[in-house]
RNA sequence: GGGCGAGUGGUGAAAUUGGUAUACACGACAGACUCAAAAUCUGUUGGCAGCAAUGCCGUGAGGGUUCAAGUCCCUCCUCGCCCACCA
């Protein structure tokens, strides 16, 4: 018999699927189709990284899980080729990008063939490709078009060592992304994508989208949408006025002065001469500031610019001021300070001796409860022993609003928690007949009240209250109108209760000057007495009648800046005509090519390497000659429609052919360990905006999202090459492990979706379990008899639920047991045939040349839950919860409580610790053949 | 400062609806084969006590709910990630 040998087999087979092609998707098939992707890679001169190839492994072992359950799978790869990293190489070496990137794609694809993934190479696309980027430029006029692709002049973030700029989602910890220099600000007129049009939808569509909350919540968060409303302040004896974003416009009386950001374009037009050179100075100083010192140094500064303002309101005088805690780049970039209501305001007026004026005031009676040092509350829940749902009155609706947690649930005088419960609900229902059934602990609350200096603690009390009389509670309150109905389950009503007090908790720790929530205004005119929520709308009703206000929504998130000012990207198909003015470079003048050059080397002059070739700079639209814009795009733009060329990748005269696209995408499963936000985020956006278009006909371009972790050093550390800590996957393959090992350790490694430490030692493992398949089939002492038939048919629905559920790791180590099953019973063909197919997606090679020897086809064994009984199964007893004894029982035994009981009391350990006791109560579990017997 | 997540053997980690904690693998120890080693195979491997059967303890700490808690609730501790003056 000869030895298992990953590499000769694994060359037959990777030969036999680059002839044969079995990979290839099919665009017309009746098959349910399935279409996965990795996030394509930057083909680095470093070639595959382990990371990579757990990556890639996770996605081929989806795809060939699909291939065999006979599903029409598309699996295509593809190079994300513009970017620094080349263009650098280039200054450095003189070797064209081109050249490079031509290089390092055949270096990846050859190591990629050595995975031996299940890709359609005819399908490979790679984004430098004048082929590919003529139709990004396409892309990108056809938001030119609709507007959504524009230039404005701004300050931006400006890399001094790549000497270009940055999106906002490039730059990390005011470092640029790829370099790690520190990046300035530079005022520069630059191309955007208005991502903000769909910040709504954006946010709104999350929630559906089958990806990771962490994802989900980042994505939200980099959105930041806030409700508020937008106030305009005329400038005391000037037609100016300065608008500023707020929200909270109840507060508007308790304004005391207002601050503009450095960057503000008012400031020149209204500072009083008087003040002026102080003035410059300071926002001179402020915008050339590095994102790292104003971070690092949060103490308040600012200047006040001798103008003042006029507060629409109540016609007050307040000062004009510049801090540079004000941004720029959010809302107007300029606040009315509300320094009794706001920390950062109410810093800053300490700080310069400014007035602060309390609006708010925290209202007594029953919510002011909560003003005790310590108190309680309770949430009384009525339950339906029908549904067996509970209906929490503290939500039902009055007055169409709705009452809090707090409302009508803390106690009077004298009253106990239960009391209490019960007057709450004989108050809203009328029902006296009530019976507890369910005390939950309390739940203890604590939030600080800044303005009191003080700590309130509270205790919340939840009761669960049924009719004694039984009737049918939930028909009764749902015929008596008055309430709102919520009939929730006891985890929904915790969590609620939970949600509640996180709610009221987080908006007193966000806001601790503020008793925002249960507050009513005061020196506020005619609004005093109001409820704050309600003054806010009137307040802002009145502004807007009066044309000084509107409520307006706020985005934390920015436009997208597409700029680069380097030479390897896509060039922006735009044109200058003697005026200036941007044209579109015609459709049939596509591509704008690339030219080549021979110096690289960007300058400080702000324009990318292009502007030195005579040759491209110089072009005629419709006879008319002008200058062609010298920026290219952010490779992000690239990389934002791929998905979709995937479908039709040899298109000469389209994008895609929506018929194509509209039968594969949207992605059913897209795997990746990075760009969370950004390339996540403008994948979105494009969809919805080709979608508008009519080129699309669905609006969110990936169902599925599998976030994959990294893969670390032995050390726990990052790889790096400075480290000298990396390990390459192509030496690990050609040390004789094999790629079938490789790849199965990569997914046995740890969860999907953590990070991983690589294991010198454990890799082993993972060789001598494929080891033992290889010699489980070849040595061929098969046996006759079929003795794991059971087992089998377990590991199936083991492996084929695992896969459903991504839980690679697990899958292989059900593998793992029914290997090491086999080789204590011995194994049949069945087995064999059964372990190969199962294998097949983690070691395809293996596999094959096992299914080969068996002569198999691959389809996707199926299990039958008539073989997953076993004709004896263990019994477990417990005593007081303690495990005392285990039973063989038949397995029809197994199935009858009353059978249980018996054994188990019948039972000689178990009677050693019951003889002489009470029995309180046997439970009987017949689903896990548990007994546990309570004696006293 | 805010948000999210995690804490289980010597190590990576299982435990899917509250129901036998530590599957699988590494490492370690012992044995078989061998002149020897590698490879392979077979055992043992949470802690404490015991010759043993077995008993007690045990999922970051403390408390609670439950017949039953790694899993649910509360308080605290530690670590990781993301965001960070967003009005």
């Amino acid at each position: 018999m000869s030895r298992y040998d990953p590499l000769k087999i694994e060359e037959k087979w990777q030969k036999r699927w680059e002839k044969e092609k079995p990979f290839a998707a099919k665009d017309n098939d009746n098959r349910p189709k399935m279409y996965l992707a990795e996030m394509f890679p930057y083909p680095s001169g470093a070639g595959l990284h382990v990371g990579h190839v757990r990556n890639f492994s996770i996605v081929d072992c989806l795809a060939r899980f699909y291939a065999q359950q006979e599903m029409n799978v598309l699996r295509p790869f593809g190079y994300d080729t513009f970017g620094l990293p080349a263009e650098n190489y280039a200054i450095k070496t003189g070797i064209s990008p081109q050249e490079v990137t031509k290089t390092n794609i055949d270096n990846f694809r050859k190591q990629a063939k050595r995975l031996g993934y299940a890709i359609d190479w005819s399908r490979e696309i790679n984004t430098s490709d004048p082929e590919y980027y003529k139709w990004t430029q396409w892309c990108f006029l056809q938001l030119f078009k609709k507007g959504l692709a524009y230039q404005a002049e701004s300050y931006q973030w400006w890399c001094p060592v790549d000497q270009t700029v940055l999106a906002n989602e490039q730059v990390e910890n005011g470092c640029c992304w790829r370099c790690g220099h520190e990046v300035e600000k530079k005022k520069m007129k630059q191309w955007f994508f208005k991502i903000t049009a769909y910040a709504d939808e954006l946010l709104e569509e999350i929630d559906a989208l089958d990806w990771p909350d962490k994802i989900k919540t980042m994505q939200k968060n980099w959105i930041g949408r806030s409700e508020g409303a937008e106030i305009t302040f005329h400038v005391d004896g000037s037609n100016e006025s300065i608008t500023v974003f707020t929200t909270r416009p109840d507060t508007l009386f308790g304004a005391t002065f207002l601050v503009l950001a450095p960057e503000h374009p008012l400031i020149q037009k209204i500072v009083a001469t008087k003040e002026k050179a102080k003035v410059e100075k300071y926002c001179a100083d402020a915008i050339k500031k590095s994102e790292i010192e104003r971070q690092e140094n949060k103490k308040k500064t600012g200047v006040f610019t001798g103008a003042y303002a006029i507060n629409p309101i109540n016609n007050e005088k307040l000062p004009i001021w510049v801090a540079d805690y004000v941004l720029a780049g959010y809302g107007e970039g300029a606040i009315m300070a509300v320094p009794a209501h706001d920390t950062r305001d109410y810093e800053f007026a300490k700080k310069f001796n400014l007035p602060i004026r309390q609006v708010i005031e925290e209202v007594t009676g029953e919510a002011h409860e909560g003003a005790k040092k310590k108190s309680w509350g309770t949430v009384a829940v009525i339950y339906d022993p029908n549904t067996k749902k509970y209906l929490a009155l503290d939500w039902s609706k009055t007055d169409g609003r709705d009452w809090h947690l707090f409302v009508g649930g803390s106690g009077e005088k004298g009253e106990t928690p239960e009391e209490c419960a019960r007057r709450e609900i004989r108050e809203e229902t009328g029902y006296t007949d009530l019976e507890l059934i369910t005390e939950t602990p309390r739940i203890h609350h604590n939030y600080y009240v800044a303005n009191r200096k003080e700590y309130i603690e509270k205790d919340i009390y939840c009761f669960a209250f049924k009719l004694k009389s039984d009737k049918r509670v939930k028909q009764q309150l749902e015929a008596d109108e008055k309430f709102e109905i919520e009939w929730l389950s006891e985890k929904e009503v915790l969590a609620k209760v939970k949600d509640e007090l996180h709610a009221k908790t987080f908006s007193y720790y966000k806001n601790p000057c503020a008793m925002a929530e249960a507050g009513i205004l005061i020196n506020s005119g005619e609004y005093d007495g109001l409820e704050h929520s309600i003054a806010g709308e009137r307040i802002v009703a009145w502004l807007e009648k009066k044309k000084l206000g509107k409520t307006k929504v706020t985005y934390r998130m920015r436009d997208w800046l597409i700029s680069r000012q380097r030479y390897w990207g896509c060039p922006i198909p735009i044109a200058y005509d003697k005026q200036g003015n941007p044209h579109a470079i015609p459709e049939d003048q596509l591509p704008v090519m690339l030219p080549k050059i021979d110096d690289y080397k960007p300058d400080s002059s702000g324009r990318s390497a292009l502007a030195k070739s005579k040759e491209f700079m110089e072009v005629t639209i419709n006879g008319e000659k002008m200058t062609r814009e010298t920026d290219t795009l952010d490779g992000y733009a690239c990389s934002s429609w791929y998905l979709w060329r995937y479908t039709d990748p040899h298109n000469k005269k389209k994008a895609w052919d929506p018929k194509k696209v509209n039968f594969w995408a949207p992605t059913d499963i897209y795997c990746g360990g990075d760009h969370a936000v950004a390339h996540l985020l403008y994948v979105r956006f494009w969809c919805k905006f080709f979608a508008d278009e009519g080129y699309l006909n669905f609006r969110e371009p990936i169902k599925k999202l599998l976030y994959n972790g990294y893969i670390n050093a032995p050390d726990g550390k990052k790889m790096s090459k400075s480290k000298g800590n990396v390990i390459d996957p192509l030496d690990v393959i050609n040390q004789g492990y094999g790629a079938d090992t490789l790849r199965t350790y990569e997914l046995f490694i740890g969860p999907y979706n953590m990070d991983a430490a690589w294991s010198t030692e454990a890799i082993g493992g993972v060789y001598r379990f494929l080891n033992r398949c290889w010699t489980l089939t070849f040595d061929k002492k098969y046996i006759k008899e079929d003795k794991n038939l059971a087992y089998r048919h377990k590991t199936i629905k083991k492996v084929t639920e695992d896969m459903h559920r991504n839980n690679f790791n697990t899958a292989v180590a059900a593998l793992m047991e029914f290997v090491n099953e086999l080789y204590k019973n011995g194994a049949n063909k069945e087995d064999l045939v059964v372990l190969a197919k199962l294998l097949k997606p983690f070691a395809p090679h293996l596999a094959s040349e096992m299914l080969e020897e068996l002569k198999s086809d691959d389809i996707w064994p199926k299990w039958d839950e008539k073989h997953l009984v076993a004709d004896e199964v263990e019994m477990v007893v417990q005593v007081n919860g303690k495990l005392r004894a285990r039973i063989m029982v038949s397995a029809k035994d197994a199935e009858d409580k009353e059978k249980l009981e018996e054994y188990a009391k019948a039972d000689e350990k178990v009677k050693s610790f019951t003889d002489g006791k009470e029995i309180v109560k046997t439970i009987v579990i017949p689903k896990t053949h548990l007994v546990n017997i309570v004696i006293r």
